[in-house]
DNA sequence: GATTCTCTGCATAAATTCTTCACATATTTA
DNA sequence: TAAATATGTGAAGAATTTATGCAGAGAATC
């Protein structure tokens, strides 16, 4: 069973939070400030942990960062309202995503959910028919030799090899691997995608075969078949 | 058993140690003042020494780097309040962690198994295709021959030698070598990392195959090929 | 207090990566 | 089939990131 480690100054919340999450099998942890929540961590191991961004003494940025530190527990964000600042702060110290309040319990689930998948991979380590994606060391490898990557492929291959069979359209990919507010349009994705193709290739990976075009769409990275 | 050496000036606090720490399976050992302590450690080894920072006679931060040139022990200052300056000096004195007063019973254990289970994957002593690098001594040999190190050169090595094949950030490096809260620009970590390949060159180690720069990322050392 | 070593930060050079554009090619639609 | 829309490609300048030299501040040592 994964464990929920929730935080927010408001106990209200956190019996919210509770409510969705744990009929669905999660164990969740309330904790009503960042400092109790970072005590918790010391000596419990969780799954997640869901951060208030708006909480007195230490507030959920400053947490954020000091479990980075310490951690790498994925950690949800939790924005009143959409502020656009909060998120990209939330985002650039460390948090693994947002949900911005108030947030439907379906929402919620999603992801959590979805932050619980890529979490998977703890490890930071993925293969695929003889390609090896090391996020630690910021490798790839095909049959034991390395592919040489710049920052923006790395980011593609770790996000579709995470993501395999699922589409992304070109301002997916920009705000996925680019960052949440970034304006790059034109050829530029269809550019990297070529050269992350070519690398592949010269390596004697068929990425031709795996890295497709959907056409009117974007990119899908096509797994198992 | 772990062998805790516990010292601080009030009796009080002593026993109030011990009573939260020997039903856990801790031999604590209790003494006055610094003195005392240094004297009992001249002949006994122990795991772990909690240090009072506030003491008559000889003081915690002198008493910890007094210790600290001669043993390796870890220590956990005890602060009265959580004053930011004593517990920087402390960190920057050699200790490895604070504990601020008052705590409780739970902080105190997080905080003694946490330094504890980090001292434990420390044997001190590293050895990499001619490199030797002693934490005790604090060198670095190669090939036998001393190559001498400032003391960030120096934390910068045992960092990369004890994670190899890990990236690290400058920030991430910032905030493992120079301690918890300071602020020094990230061409600053460039600066140290030449000075360290030079050093490593210079002694004839091929630090350009080892200590890579990742573009965009940061640095690792490229461990086993 | 002087000296030496260390740390930090800047300016500039060098290296690498990113973006863009024009146009070719491919796919869909009319 | 022609027109319209979308993707692929080559090359080059722009932008970003890192390397290097140097100098002053800061610490430690004598």
């Amino acid at each position: 069973m994964k464990t929920l480690l929730l935080v927010d100054d408001e106990p209200m919340m956190l019996d919210l939070l509770s409510l969705y999450l744990s009929p669905i099998g999660y164990h969740c942890i309330k904790k009503e400030s960042a400092l109790e929540a970072i005590h918790y961590l010391e000596t419990h191991p969780v799954n997640l942990i869901l951060l208030d961004i708006m909480m007195p003494e230490m507030n959920g940025l400053d947490a954020c960062e000091k479990i980075r530190q310490m951690w790498d527990t994925p950690i949800i964000m939790l924005t009143a309202m959409s502020e656009k600042s909060d998120i990209v702060k939330g985002l650039n110290h460390g948090a693994d995503d947002y949900i911005s309040k108030p947030f439907d319990e379906e929402e919620l689930i999603a992801r959590v959910e979805a932050v619980l998948r890529r979490q998977k991979n703890e490890s930071g380590k993925i293969s695929f028919r003889g390609l090896f994606l090391d996020q630690n060391s910021y490798e790839l490898l095909y049959n034991g030799v390395e592919i040489l990557l710049t920052p923006k492929e790395f980011g593609m291959m770790r996000l579709f090899l995470t993501n395999q069979n699922k589409v992304f359209t070109r301002e997916h990919l920009i705000t996925s691997i680019w960052g949440y507010e970034v304006s790059t349009e034109d050829r530029t994705i269809d550019s990297h995608v070529r050269n992350l193709r070519e690398k592949l290739r010269k390596a004697g990976f068929p990425a031709d075969n795996y890295l497709l075009t959907v056409w009117g769409v974007g990119y899908k990275w096509a797994g198992k078949s």
